[in-house]
DNA sequence: TAAAAAAGTTAGTTATGACTAACAAATTAA
DNA sequence: TTAATTTGTTAGTCATAACTAACTTTTTTA
């Protein structure tokens, strides 16, 4: 075992750094995640993030060289993970049992993946039946931390002719996915690309029998599997 | 209506030293509770205290003048309850849900309760079918933050021959709720003081048909009610 | 009622984690 | 290949909330 019994010290802000460099690195496949970039993500100044890096590297749970891009250890990873799992298991929590919807997930979902209580999330996770997508779609890591990190391909990545179907939303915006809601899509959706209109990257889609046109900001956000 | 939308802009401090407030002054019914008392309580420094009960003064949430008593304002008690409210439903939910005994749902309620989400709390409220009382025999105030604060009588208060039940159990120490259990108590258990011992206060009872001794200490900690 | 003890207050320090402003290194473009 | 732009770093500040040490007020008790 790789994993001596972490005690989990750290603090609300470590993790949401750790998460949010997991997400960018793994989960957005970027090669190169720098310090700017981090900052951009998180909303904060890129000296804010340059100190909670040096603190990350002190701890070793992030590698990288002066002006170099950022990494994270197994360590890091494994506990990025952990949060990850978190917040997928409380937002299928809130969806399935406590009637939230969609778009209201998130941001109570962020508060609750910083408790920290093994027991808790274990329990939570046998009390849904081991659950292994979220709401959006996406997998749920199970407690030993696997899971499968699926090539994100956006619906914007596709080209004409293309049919695909919905795997995942990033849910980090609300009038994102109130309005993903709102003109009919929903997880499993098929959707066939029309039309990419290359002044402004524009899509035309067709899904349910139903047309519309999406912005370039609208596919970066939409998530397909090819079929 | 007094109560104003509350922005809830608190911080899990002063949440904190609300509810101790709380707890000293109304459930535990002090007529007097002091800076120094509320600091033992907390387990900081009477320096931490001072400086938060000013901060919470400028804010009206607690009344007192200088080297005076402490005194919550009804912003300050409506703050309280609520996160009575909150602790006690997700100690409630951890209990009958996720299979967490008597003893270990205290501290993660401890970190639950500072989730800010008015839908989260009241949706739970409605899962669990509106519970009146938590695992530990304690009422939980309804959405409007009205309960009936019970007074308490600790077991330690009786007098040879009285007969009573145990209605709640103070939560806050592991060890002791772990001894509760171990000795065949719970909740609604009737028991017939037998023998209050002057040189230590130490009290034997009866209950279930087992006698035992426990010591004052351990009495403060049970309340009961008369019957 | 005066001295001792307890309770409350203030001043100054520390750690965390934000921030701005100024500067240095690396990359891109002219 | 130099200049401009972007990216990364450092220094110094601020707020929160803890701390210790020193001091003042109040209460107790001898």
């Amino acid at each position: 075992m790789t994993n001596k019994l972490n005690l989990n010290n750290l603090t609300k802000s470590e993790e949401d750094y750790l998460k949010a460099l997991f997400q960018l690195l793994v989960e957005g496949g970027s090669a190169k995640v720098g310090n700017n970039q981090l900052a951009d993500y998180l909303k904060v100044s890129p000296a804010s993030t340059n100190n909670m890096i040096k603190k990350l590297k002190a701890k070793k749970y992030v590698a990288s060289e002066k002006y170099g891009k950022l990494e994270l250890t197994e360590e890091g990873k494994s506990i990025a993970v952990r949060l990850i799992r978190k917040h997928r298991l409380w937002e299928t929590f809130l969806c399935n049992y406590l009637n939230f919807s969609w778009d209201e997930v998130h941001e109570v979902a962020e508060q609750l993946e910083h408790i920290k209580s093994h027991k808790l999330i274990n329990e939570l996770d046998r009390f849904m039946d081991f659950p292994t997508k979220d709401p959006h779609g996406e997998v749920i890591p199970n407690a030993d931390g696997e899971y499968s990190v699926l090539p994100k391909i956006t619906l914007s990545s596709l080209e004409e002719g293309a049919v695909c179907q919905l795997v995942s939303v990033n849910d980090a915006s609300v009038t994102f996915l109130k309005y993903v809601s709102e003109i009919g899509l929903a997880l499993s959706s098929e959707i066939k690309v029309l039309e990419v209109r290359e002044f402004d990257s524009s899509i035309k889609i067709q899904f349910n029998n139903i047309e519309e046109t999406v912005t370039r900001k609208f596919a970066d956000n939409v998530f397909v599997k090819v079929i």
